[in-house]
DNA sequence: TTGCTTTTTTAACCTATGGTAACTTTTTTG
DNA sequence: CAAAAAAGTTACCATAGGTTAAAAAAGCAA
């Protein structure tokens, strides 16, 4: 079952066959969280990845007394806190099931033997790739676009988020307050 | 000689024996470009990455009649129009020899090659994730602080970079105008 | 349903940064 | 080395988005 969500969401980047996801969801444990659930403090290391199975997550980081929003991530992905996943080291970021969400869930011990599979190896790497050319795209959007244009790109690349979202984590996201997201909206 | 550079490196962040670098640097060829250069132009496939021997190197995506600058890279480190190189496809980001600059070029054939092997998988799988891990931070630099706060961090952490880069550079770097740099360093 | 909490909207006002333009300094080039 | 081009500075006004505060709407528990 599982092992076919995960090779259909990996087809299209790299094929390998049913088998080798299913020795991957040996590996993994179904675990499920409440909406606003905390799955890891700011301050401790990541210790696992999740592949979202349904639900949504965020990743967050605290400021004084509000916070920015650094990923909205919805089911058939990845989701962790990679950042400290990868150094393991501790990291002030949050994460939170925004949704009621069951994800599989694989400890970083499981990943680091699967890294050194060749098809781990695989995997990582062009989850890691994948990435990186987000988090860029995210880095231009913030360089050369204005809020309005980052909402309106937003809407069209991903309507159903903004449906099931908070406009509150979805204004954070974008780099702006919920006042102006409102004021972007009445538009 | 190249290979003992690459060594030290990459030594903090894996340990490769030097006859190991000595393979990869095999596969190099070292160019050179001169200050201004173009070393990938917009619109074009990356075909190549460098290994920066001597001088510095941006990456920059125009906008109507200017540009942003995503990263700007020194000596000792790779550097290459990494979204094109991973997606393969051709991207609108150019990259610019901002000094006389000596590099080691390694092209996109014999970086698949060396994917294959157990040294590339892991080299590769490093820069990714810590291309992904600064990536994040400069996203968080820029939803999170002013940028007057962008440059004292600059300035704190690569304080020679500000003395060697021009300024219309390291302030499109940081998201903001000549002049707003300008402004920020009269204090 | 009712009442309480959280989220979203609206509005008035404020600030950091952008745009334009004129001027000065530095760098490049013949 | 002088002339030309590029880069950096300064001052002005314009504006996107932040801040504060409060009302309205939506969500949720008893």
């Amino acid at each position: 079952m599982n092992e076919l969500k995960l090779k259909t969401a990996f087809d299209p980047y790299f094929e390998a066959p049913v088998e080798v996801w299913k020795k991957f969801t040996d590996l993994c444990q179904q675990v499920s969280f409440k909406k606003n659930d905390i799955i890891k403090q700011s301050g401790e290391t990541e210790k696992n990845a999740y592949f979202i199975l349904e639900g949504a997550c965020g990743i967050f980081l605290w400021k004084e007394n509000n916070y920015v929003c650094l990923d909205i991530v919805l089911e058939n992905n990845f989701f962790a806190d990679h950042m400290s996943l990868i150094t393991a080291k501790i990291s002030s970021l949050e994460t939170i099931a925004l949704e009621k969400t069951t994800a599989l869930r694989i400890s970083k011990a499981n990943i680091d033997k699967l890294k050194k599979s060749p098809f781990g190896s695989v995997l990582f790497l062009i989850g890691a790739e994948s990435s990186f050319v987000e988090k860029q795209q995210q880095q231009i959007d913030l360089l050369m676009k204005t809020a309005e244009q980052r909402y309106n790109e937003l809407f069209k690349k991903n309507p159903e988020l903004i449906q099931r979202i908070a406009q509150k984590h979805i204004a954070s996201y974008l780099g702006i307050t919920t006042q102006s997201l409102s004021r972007i909206r009445k538009k």
